[in-house]
DNA sequence: CGCCAGTGCAACTCTAGGGTTGCACGTGGA
DNA sequence: TCCACGTGCAACCCTAGAGTTGCACTGGCG
C-alpha cells in the first residue's frame, strides 16, 4: 500500500532490519527457490524451530518482504520484490550521492591547495 | 582490501548489519555531509557519547563503509561508497532474480491451469 | 616544559530480539 | 465422526550489542 516510489525512510529501515539477520536471508532464498512454503515446511529446511520461523515471517511481512496468504488449513508465502527493489535503489542512490559529495570535498580541496602551498 | 567485484558474502553480511542500526546511518549521513569528521565532533552532533560513536566507526570500518587516518592527534573519518555500491548491486540483482523465479512459477501455474481447468 | 584536547582501553549495565517449550484451536481427510 | 496436521498464542531463557562511566596515554600548543 505504501507509494513505491517515495523514499520512505521507515520501510527503508524496516527492510534494513529484516535483511541484517542471517536466518531471515536463508528464509528468504528458501521462498525465492520454492516459490512458495509454509511455515513448517520451511523449518524443515532449516536449524531452528516453526515458532522462530514463524516470527521471522512475521518480520519479513512487515517490511512487506514477504506475504503470507491461507490456502486451506495452511498459509502459503511467497517472496515480493518490491520493497527489496525500493531498498537497492534507495541505496544506490545514497552511494552515488556519497561519490558526488566526496569529488566535490576533493575538488574543493586541490583549489585550495592551489592557492596556498 | 576485499575485492569489490566479488560478490562477496560475508562483507554483504557485515554491511547490511551496518546498515541495520538507525545511529550508524545517522553517523554515515553525517560523514557525508561534512566530508571528514572525528568522533568527538560526531558525538556532539549526536545523543550518544563519544564511546558509542568510536564503536559504531569501528563496525563501519569493519564492513568498508567509512575508514579513518589520523592527522596530528586526531583521527579523521570518511565515507567509502565501494562496499555500498556492492551491497545495492548485490541487492538490486537478488529483487531481480525474485522477479525471475516468480515469473516463472506464474508461467507454470497458468500452464498447469492450462491443462486441468 | 606543562597542560589540555583527543584517543584508546576495559569493565559494567541493560534491553531488544532470536530461540525455545508447551498448549489450545480449527480445519481436512479417512 | 474422529483424529492428525498445521497454526496461533503466551511465557520463558539467554546472549549480542548499544550505551555508559572511569581512567590511562599521548601529541600540540602556549
Amino acid at each position: 500500500m505504501t507509494d513505491e516510489r517515495r523514499g520512505d525512510v521507515a520501510s527503508v529501515d524496516s527492510v534494513l532490519v529484516a535483511l541484517a539477520d542471517p536466518t531471515r536471508r536463508q528464509l528468504l532464498d528458501l521462498l525465492a527457490a520454492q516459490g512458495e512454503a509454509t511455515a513448517t515446511t520451511l523449518a524443515e529446511q532449516l536449524p531452528v524451530t516453526r515458532q522462530a520461523v514463524v516470527k521471522h515471517l512475521a518480520v519479513l511481512d512487515a517490511a512487506g518482504l514477504v506475504s503470507g496468504g491461507r490456502v486451506g488449513r495452511e498459509v502459503r508465502y511467497a517472496v515480493r520484490p518490491a520493497a527489496l527493489d525500493a531498498t537497492a535503489r534507495w541505496m544506490a542512490g545514497l552511494a552515488a550521492d556519497w561519490d558526488r559529495r566526496l569529488a566535490n570535498i576533493k575538488r574543493i580541496a586541490e583549489a585550495a591547495e592551489r592557492d596556498s602551498p
